[in-house]
DNA sequence: ACGCGAGCGTAACGGTTGTTTCGCAACGCT
DNA sequence: AGCGTTGCGAAACAACCGTTACGCTCGCGT
């Protein structure tokens, strides 16, 4: 292997780039040349590790959905209790950031291809499934287990809700953070 | 004007064809050949009407919050008091038939381009204007007016959440309406 | 020290897009 | 009756897409 580049590495910098292009001009405008050339290069760039655009395509969402978790795990594992934990998750999964909003604009452009791409709805459901699974381990001391569907249910439809308003609306964080705790706040001394 | 038809009931063909086709295939789909052919012809049949494609994706979101606008206000009148018809203002925001589905997929196409096309971000823009206006005039005697734009913004999260969580994760419509009904209802209890 | 293969730019291919051009059929007006 | 305008299909255009082919330049293994 001459002029050393660990393949693993440069294809998540390709992934990378393919996702600020994705966020930016959506699956339409997703090509190998901006692609490429947001690498400062050229679609060969693309080609050589990607025989195929369809190959990145299926290779996209489960890079994206590995990222996303350990980000979600770092977050968790650095809380003091799970009070502090169920917080911490919530607030990530409102885009309060400019590059959070950035990032959320490309999770979006899965859900409006989610019906007719298998991959990105998959993603979307894997990714659903573990922030699922987090909030049961958190509200398990909290929540009667014949609820607790019930319940992540409502902090789902909470917290994505607050995403997609911010997105189409530009909600300011202090927006998103009020609704946030006040419905979280209603939810949880209720149950 | 030979061979009587009418532009503007035409015009409003072409953009019923493309929303269907947007649905279909989203916004890296909607072609003009596409549209002529769902309209059962060429694309000369858009192109007459449209000089450009541009042109037919400035007219579509208009044409659109018009219908959505007519809908609710049908659906308001037929409402006995404010709390029915908030009741059925907020069943009709979330998608709880499949045609309501497909008519969502369809918005979701317009945020997921609103930052980059901008007469998709003013319809999503003026129909929540006029969604929050429903809201304040239902509201008015229940909720303090220094209070109305916070409660208002929990009510259009939770049903954009669930909005979203259908399109995204097949939420039954009893999925649906389960949680909307127990969010809502802690939330105008508390107020 | 030298050859070989990895990394990547250039260029060309067929296909599809928006747009323009042309042509003709169908109707209202005088 | 015939003329002009409107509605629309057919075809051609450059621009762009994914993909492939080719050529250069490195740096490691021997």
């Amino acid at each position: 292997m001459p002029k050393f580049v660990e393949a693993g590495d440069r294809k998540r910098d390709i992934i990378e780039a393919a996702m600020v292009v994705l966020a930016e001009h959506g699956f339409e405008g997703l090509t190998l040349r901006k692609v490429g050339k947001a690498l400062g290069g050229s679609t060969s760039l693309v080609t050589h590790y990607y025989s195929t655009k369809d190959e990145l395509l299926d290779d996209l969402p489960g890079i994206l959905a590995v990222r996303w978790q350990s980000e979600i795990d770092e977050l968790l594992s650095a809380a003091d209790d799970p009070a502090d934990a169920l917080r911490r998750l919530l607030l990530w999964l409102i885009p309060n950031t400019d590059e959070k909003v950035r990032a959320e604009r490309g999770r979006i452009q899965f859900s409006a291809v989610s019906h007719r791409i298998p991959s990105a709805a998959r993603v979307l459901d894997r990714f659903d499934h573990y922030v699922r699974g987090c909030f049961r381990g958190l509200l398990s001391d909290e929540v009667p287990a014949d609820d607790m569907e019930n319940v992540i249910d409502m902090l789902r439809a909470v917290a994505t809700g607050i995403e997609l308003e911010t997105v189409e609306h530009k909600w300011s964080s202090e927006r998103q953070e009020a609704t946030l705790k006040r419905l979280v706040g209603l939810l949880l001394i209720s149950v």
